[in-house]
DNA sequence: TATTTGTCATAGACATGATCTATAGCTCCT
DNA sequence: AGGAGCTATAGATCATGTCTATGACAAATA
């Protein structure tokens, strides 16, 4: 076998050929004329065949030579490729980050970190993939994604979780029922308005109907629906109180289009958590999207 | 000034990555895990790029490193293609020979050799130019051919000349001019009979003609041909005498259409030639059929 | 024709760094 | 809990890649 079959020899090779002359691939390499010699001459023993004439203006390739050249040129090109390409994508010029989380946290939590992202790297490639906690968590594991944004409580010994920012979910409504502005409201009373939650098996909807289950009452909702979007414009058309988190009602409760219920049980604040794989070395796209959300 | 890039690292990091496994990438390279453990360590902190993700079973690709594996998977099989052509090129299981010469010399000299290299290097493209000794010398100056195969003397201080069997040039004619047979013949009887020479500036042609002119006579030649063949053909139907070479008749000699005139004088003998660049390794496929032809 | 200036080759000294052995830490599986 | 895989780390060793110095040769120059 090729016990030590110096790759290394090629580079010297390839620059000798290249530069059709020893001195000058050794300026190339940062090597010495005699080096480069050695190197060739090794190469030519190992293979049994002369690569170069050898000449008083400096070298030539040999048929044999010019054969292997062929091979190793597309070689050496293929590494400087490779090498060009990872410097990029250390600098992140380059690359891809894929996300997964809900819609709703990527609409408003992370769009704007989204926005600046791509702003500040824009040869990254932004793949967002959206699920429920529990296929985020397999897409992760499946290496689909490279972080996933959910929810907290996590309880995976397979996951990193780092703990984002604190989000508050609470009931809200609009002006059709004005007479609950200020009223602070036990959770039976609140039960004997219609409820609006969102549809599908949330860990948010799980969290509040175990809340009132707690309590030893049953939270049904009127109406189920299908997005964040429609339990806003539900509250605010009057057809009902909506369970939504604080922070994305913002501005509707800003501009006064919806309050928010008072209740006399404080409901648990839940945190965005971002989730990896724990000991799989993060990407640097990953890395640094991280860097700039926390 | 280390700016080594040591691409023997490529090596090891295209097995580890093949085979999933550090361990597995040692035994495939003859080396201990631990070294290919911290060959992988050096390229991940010259990119600055986590390369494997390490689990208990072995090692997988990070993101980063599968755009590095694409590259340099190519980069190896290319590598490994070469090293197999350069093995071809050494057993003379492919390449090519390049040989100029005469059309004369290809027919009657070494046909039987190109027969006996092709038989035994099928592999081995044969390249036949013909043309004048200085037509073949400058091809080989030029790199169109590995080596020449012309009548002797050269003299060429670039050159390197082998000198091959004895050819020797003499006078044939057929049954028409039997009354010569067993003759000797002195210069000047012999320019009463038509004389057949080559129409080309050949080596022979002018030797013979100096020859002449050294004992004060003038060769003319009745007929001029393009080929030895037609030479033969001429003197065989009675046309004239043929100046011819001796090995090259061997065959009309023997079954008696054709003899040789007896001279008083001592025609020169000459010999073949093979011509190499000197100073220029010879190919492997050159070199193999020089020590078959000598 | 002598001189200069370029080329590559060779020899021997040196030091870098690749590789080894030994060991530890970790995860998974029995 | 123990064993049987992995990989990582530390430190010693020595192979070999690289250097300096020099030679031989050829071509351009004067």
């Amino acid at each position: 076998m090729s016990m030590t079959n110096n790759y290394e020899l090629y580079k010297v090779f390839y620059w000798a050929a290249k530069t059709g002359s020893l001195t000058k691939a050794a300026k190339n390499l940062y090597l010495t004329q005699p080096s480069v010699s050695h190197a060739i001459k090794q190469l030519e023993e190992r293979f049994g065949i002369a690569l170069f004439y050898r000449n008083s203006k400096g070298v030539t390739l040999t048929q044999e030579g010019a054969v292997l050249y062929s091979y190793i040129e597309q070689s050496q090109i293929l590494i400087s490729l490779a090498e060009e390409k990872m410097a990029a994508l250390k600098n992140l010029d380059s690359g891809e980050l894929r996300i997964g989380g809900s819609d709703s946290l990527f609409k408003h939590y992370l769009l704007p970190y989204l926005e600046d992202y791509h702003h500040n790297h824009p040869g990254i490639r932004l793949h967002l993939n959206h699920g429920t906690t529990p296929e985020i968590i397999t897409f992760l594991k499946e290496g689909r994604i490279d972080l996933g944004v959910v929810r907290m409580p996590i309880h995976d010994s397979q996951l990193e979780v780092r703990e984002s920012i604190k989000l508050q979910d609470c009931f809200v409504t609009g002006a059709r029922y004005a007479e609950l502005r200020g009223v602070v409201l036990s959770l039976d009373k609140l039960l004997q308005y219609p409820v609006i939650l969102f549809s599908r098996n949330s860990r948010a909807r799980m969290a509040i109907t175990e809340l009132f289950q707690n309590y030893g009452y049953t939270l049904k909702p009127e109406i189920e629906v299908g997005s964040v979007e429609l339990l806003i414009e539900f509250a605010r058309k009057g057809l009902g109180i909506s369970y939504v988190t604080r922070e994305f009602v913002a501005k509707e409760l800003e501009e006064g289009s919806l309050f928010e219920i008072q209740l006399d049980v404080q409901l648990p604040p839940t945190h965005v958590g971002i989730m990896t794989m724990r000991n799989m070395p993060l990407s640097r796209a990953a890395s640094s999207f991280i860097a700039l959300v926390q």
